[in-house]
RNA sequence: GGUUCGUUAGCCAAGUGGUUAGGCACCGGUCUGCAAAACCGUUUACGGCGGUUCGAAUCCGCCACGAACCUCCA
């Protein structure tokens, strides 16, 4: 079964296949750190992460670069705005740096939690300053970019003519030429279409470099057209972002790398939808943004509960990545639940004792899975059919129904591949396992509790049932004994 | 205004020419001392109007509504 894959250049399923198999190169835009995470974020995250996962599962080397955007991202446009993290630097009064590191600390220990593997690169735009001055001399000795006033800037008219800007987001280069050209008055740019490579800093600003025209920054896209090819080659596979980044972005970038390099760098762009918030975009600029540890914490007025990171990855994987998902209480609700009983039916299929028959019907599973993943990584479809086989699962352990060994092994290897494995959700980290003298103690009670209820004595057992309850356990009877968990 | 994409039941969300998607919720039943859990069954759909077709949620056209991008955003 071949992997197919939605290419943002030519908007339709491609066939994957990589340009030097079986290595497979993977950049993928990361966050700019000068805030806290948010669910927003944590989509591209899981979205890449899964594809990650598959590509490994499929046999590929992947060397996953996802970079850190730690300067020249600015707010506003490219002339006036201020850097991002230059400005939280003096609003909080600490150096540039100390942001990047905190904010970038809580990221990692973010994506962890969501069980997000961290790339094989994370370089960093700042780090990287030599490279980006490289990228824009090739770019000028192309003839695709001119200097003014100690900035260079990238000149998308005369790109334009011998190349096509705008291929990625269909938009026409010659209408926004045309509504733009009188507005240009004392502009340094010769057009407003045309965006910084290099910036000469201003003398309040505290992020600069030496280069060949002046002391300043890098402009913010050049960053990713710099650290792909210096990791991944001048042409690689495949290169991934938010849609938000199409434009200007993601367009930007293939100009650079086109203008520079001559070829084309990447031959599969894919974008994650947006996560939504009420019918709209959940961002900072709008601030109707719920960060993780909002979610993990419950701390939010739109939360009604605390969500486990399991619950937000869940819940991000029930939806297609192309597709917006809506962000709701009442649905994060209703994947919480969900999730628990997939992860029940998960631990349940490790209980289960084999038959010399089976009674249900289970192969299929792993074919199915997988081209569903296959099919532009269709994480739903997948756990539809999880939670298809989950039916059978229960029955046999309710003991309605025969599972072979052999029938049990294959279900056993299919659920941890695709649950564990490939959708990345885990059990979630409780006392439980940790700690054999507790949890005796517990069965201790819960034994007590079984002849309290032989004896028809259901004051003691509602009493322990009920106390535990309280104290956050949740007790369930089976039909010769009980089952716990917290 | 331009570009791109949506509109599927109470909620979330797949499917994209013919066959029950799935989850959550609801309802009925089995089980249970009572619950919970589990299992079985069941209800509510494809924005509107045309067209193509033996057959359209799916393809085409028009309309309505909504979103993202065109400033920074994952």
């Amino acid at each position: 079964m071949k992997l197919k894959l939605y290419n943002t250049l030519g908007r339709k399923k491609e066939i994957f296949e990589p340009l030097h198999a079986p290595n497979v190169g993977m950049y993928v835009c990361g966050p700019t750190v000068y805030g806290d995470g948010h669910l927003g974020h944590a989509r591209p995250a899981i979205t890449f992460d899964i594809l990650f996962r598959f590509l490994t599962h499929l046999g590929y080397k992947v060397r996953y670069v996802r970079n850190i955007t730690d300067v020249g991202h600015l707010e506003n446009d490219a002339d006036s705005g201020e850097d991002k993290i230059a400005k939280k630097a003096r609003v909080d009064q600490v150096e540039p740096m100390e942001v990047v590191q905190h904010y970038l600390n809580r990221y990692h220990k973010a994506m962890e939690e969501l069980n997000v593997l961290p790339p094989s690169i994370e370089p960093h735009a700042s780090g990287h300053i030599i490279e980006q001055i490289e990228f824009t001399e090739k770019i000028i000795q192309a003839g695709f970019a001119y200097e003014s006033e100690g900035s260079v800037y990238f000149d998308v008219e005369k790109y334009n003519n011998s190349h096509h800007y705008g291929i990625l987001s269909g938009r026409n280069i010659d209408e926004m030429l045309e509504t733009t050209r009188e507005l240009d008055g004392q502009s340094e740019k010769r057009r407003s279409v045309d965006f910084a490579l290099w910036k000469k800093a201003s003398p309040e600003h505290i992020m600069r470099w030496n280069s060949p025209w002046s002391e300043g920054f890098p402009g913010w896209h050049l960053e990713c057209s710099a650290m792909g090819t210096k990791y991944l080659g001048e042409e690689f596979d495949i290169h991934g972002g938010g849609m938000d980044l199409m434009f200007p972005h993601h367009e930007c970038e293939i100009a650079q790398s086109t203008a520079a390099l001559g070829k084309k760098t990447v031959q599969y762009w894919m974008h994650n939808n947006m996560i939504t918030i009420n019918g709209q975009k959940m961002g900072k600029s709008l601030g109707n943004f719920i960060t993780l540890e909002e979610f993990f914490t419950g701390n939010h007025p739109l939360l009604t509960q605390a969500f486990s990171p399991m619950t937000v990855r869940f819940f991000i994987l029930q939806a297609h990545y192309r597709s917006t998902v809506d962000f709701s209480s009442e649905a994060l609700q209703a994947s919480d639940k969900g999730l628990s009983r997939l992860m029940e039916g998960y631990a349940r299929l490790q209980k289960l004792k084999a038959s010399d028959t089976s009674s249900i019907e289970t192969s299929g599973l792993r074919a199915k899975c997988e081209e569903a993943m296959c099919d532009d990584l269709n994480t739903p479809i997948v756990i539809a059919h999880l939670f298809d086989a989950m039916k059978a699962i229960n029955l046999a352990y309710d003991g309605k129904a025969n599972i072979s060994e052999i029938d049990l092994n294959e279900l056993k290897s299919v659920y941890q591949l695709f649950i564990v494995d490939l959708l990345g959700l885990k059990t979630e980290n409780q006392a439980s396992g940790t700690n054999e003298a507790y949890k005796k103690a517990i069965d201790l009670l819960l034994n007590m509790r079984m002849e309290a209820k032989q004896n028809k004595d259901w004051v003691t057992s509602d009493k322990i049932r009920n106390e535990l309850t309280a104290f956050g356990f949740e007790i369930k009877d089976s039909k010769d004994g009980f089952e716990w968990k917290i």
